[in-house]
RNA sequence: CGGGGAGUGGCUCAGCCUGGUAGAGCACCUGGUUCGGGACCAGGGGGUCGGAGGUUCGAAUCCUCUCUCCCCGACCA
């Protein structure tokens, strides 16, 4: 039992201005955090102890699949080197140096700490599988730490690691993670949904993310209410409804049409009283190739083509082109490669590379355009756009793929289904995906098969955010006057709220009652400070406790009320049945207790 | 990194435009009254106005530089 009067919880009753979403101000004002710096936060009492309540259920779950280590944070250079990732990484690692000089590091994650203790430990496929995980703290220096603890440079994950023999194996594992996390979040009360999703710079297959639908979220995601489908943007994929062609004019072949300063989507298509979607809109990028070692190999100009009512999706390009990074032209690059302006540029009389990212310029070309005709396009040169262009007569391609971002309302993708996509921001707090054999083949881990033949294990990596699984249970349950958590992660069961600590009679019945209920194994906190009645129930309302019992007046007829956060109702509860009534309350599933 | 905004007591902010030596509410301390929805009265403590430089008789206020934080776009748990 914990008496708030000797507790250090300092509740604000205004959230500091610099606070914009719900569980960033909550976490403040209830005394769960402080900032340190951009990124950087304190945990209080309160957040810890709630964290605390988190990783031990996410321990309890992984211990069902896993072994838990806990390797180092600081890391000498040389554990990155061979998977590539020590320049790979670039700016989001944080680098620093002993006192030699010698190059250090604080890990992002951990797949080649990890694959260095496999390929020195693991030798027969005798070993195999395992899963190794760890609850540790990880750096990243973000370019951009926002939202509280949504987005920070300091946090704490959950990392596993699986080596398998073989990709039924890594099949196995990949699911028996899925299994668990879902029952970690569920545990944490979290509404959540999973997700198809970029297996991205990490390299790898299959990839799927737990994402939490809210606003504070950064990520976006395409589902289908019909058919239960869901990716995340970067992913997401559409049928798209037939386009109907636009009427040839003239011999039909492109003609040259003044367009003096119509470079945007819009202009030229009231000008040709054409829909955005018979217009090609080109973006231009530099798209960098990375070599073996991770070293940044080479820029290369990509034009990239895409219906004028579509948006491009510069992870799906980057997917397609085997880019490591992509960043828009500018003007002069625009000038130097395409030979006209934005807004001008066009698909007809490139000429494309032989292949993505070869020696000149690589023409992406989005496949809802690869059968369309009569299309109009910037002429690649100024205050000129071209009529009468069609795909393959008129232009060619480098290549041709899914490059755009799909839109809400579109058909879902799913074959049969006439579901239409539903596109909400959502916040991702974890990702489970199947890594491959990058790190295990670079670093050269390898065991014996059952033929005595050398093999290279298969691996998986999975996470999970522990402070977003706070955050997100914040984000979905609250309202003005502050938050509720599940039981099972709120730092307290219950608060028991002494109206009028200068009463005798109250003050010992309130005593009396949470003495009782830390006996029976509530995690108690007694409000017995010398405050106001309603100071305390704001207090109360604001920090996360699931249930609070009111000692008051009806002490008198040996009787308390019990308030449900959640539901923001109370009951009139005779003393005596307090434990009994909290019981099913607290602990709803008996194996959870 | 690009674009926008903000730094004045613990919190929210006013004062700045039009220089004259810092203020309100909440919080905090003491005493008293009060005690089921962020009380009241009286008294009190606390701020080198983010930092540096400059202009001026005089700078929170004007100028230059700088640091930090927040928000919007490229990354990820």
């Amino acid at each position: 039992m914990h008496r708030w009067s000797r507790l250090f919880v300092p509740t604000l009753r205004e959230a500091p201005s610099d606070a914009e979403v719900a569980s960033h101000k909550f976490l403040l004002r209830s005394g769960y955090i402080r900032q340190l710096g951009a990124g950087i936060y304190n945990y209080l009492f309160l957040g810890q102890r709630s964290l605390n309540k988190i990783i031990a259920i996410i321990r309890e779950e992984m211990d069902t699949i896993g072994q838990e280590f806990f390797l180092p944070a600081l890391n000498p250079r040389e554990v990155w080197e061979p998977s590539g990732r020590w320049t790979g990484m670039g700016d989001n690692m944080f680098r620093l140096q002993d006192r030699k000089g010698a190059d250090l590091c604080l890990a992002m994650t951990h797949e080649e700490i990890m694959t260095e203790i496999a390929r020195r430990e693991l030798r027969s496929y005798k070993q195999l599988p395992q899963i190794w995980y760890q609850i540790q703290t990880k750096f990243r220096d973000e370019p951009r730490p926002k939202s509280g603890l949504l987005r920070v440079r300091q946090f704490t994950m959950k990392d596993s690691y699986s080596f398998d023999l073989d990709a039924a194996g890594l099949d196995r594992s990949f699911d028996q993670h899925d299994q668990v996390y879902r029952r970690i979040f569920t545990r944490c009360g979290l509404r959540f949904v999973s997700v198809d999703a970029d297996s991205g710079a990490m390299g790898g297959s299959q990839s799927q993310e737990f994402m939490v639908y809210t606003d504070a979220g950064e990520d976006l995601i395409a589902s289908c209410p019909v058919c239960g489908y869901a990716a995340n943007v970067e992913k997401a994929t559409s049928r798209l409804d037939p386009v109907v062609e636009m009427e040839p004019t003239g011999d039909g072949m492109p003609e040259l049409v003044s367009t003096p300063g119509l470079g945007a989507i819009a202009d030229v298509a009231r000008f040709f009283q054409i829909l955005p979607a018979s217009d090609i809109k080109c973006v231009a990028y530099m798209a960098l190739r990375r070599g073996q070692n991770g070293a940044p190999e080479s820029w290369h100009p990509v034009a990239s083509f895409l219906r004028g009512d579509h948006q491009v999706n510069e992870t799906k390009l980057m997917g397609l082109l085997g880019a490591a990074e992509l960043r828009p032209m500018v003007a002069e690059e625009l000038e130097l490669f395409l030979h006209a302006p934005a807004g001008f540029l066009g698909p007809v009389g490139l000429e494309p590379a032989a292949t993505p990212l070869a020696q000149g310029l690589t023409v992406a070309v989005d496949h809802s355009l690869t059968e369309r005709k009569n299309m109009v396009a910037g002429a690649n040169k100024l205050d000129y756009h071209l009529r009468n262009v069609t795909a393959g007569r008129d232009f060619r391609w480098t290549i041709a793929g899914d490059i755009r971002s799909v839109l809400e309302g579109e058909s879902c993708p799913c074959a049969g289904c006439s579901g239409r996509l539903v596109v909400g921001k959502a916040v991702e707090i974890g990702h489970i995906f199947k890594l491959g054999y990058k790190y295990t083949q670079s670093m050269g881990a390898t065991v014996l098969d059952p033929n005595g033949k050398e093999v290279t294990p298969i691996m998986g990596s999975y996470g999970i955010g522990v402070e977003r699984i706070l955050t997100a249970a914040i984000e979905q349950s609250h309202d003005d006057a502050g938050f509720w958590l599940t039981p099972a992660i709120a730092p307290f069961h219950v608060v028991v709220t002494i109206t009028n600590t200068t009463d005798p009679t109250l003050l010992a019945a309130g005593e009396s009652l949470a003495a009782q209920l830390d006996q029976a194994g509530f995690d108690v906190l007694l409000d017995d400070r010398d405050e106001r009645a309603g100071v305390k129930f704001k207090d109360a309302e604001l920090i996360g406790i699931p249930f609070r019992i009111t000692v008051g007046k009806k002490i008198a007829e040996q009787q308390v009320e019990l308030f449900t956060r959640s539901t923001a109702t109370s009951i009139v509860v005779p003393l005596a049945d307090v434990i009994a009534t909290l019981q099913p309350l607290v602990f709803p599933n008996p194996s959870a207790a």
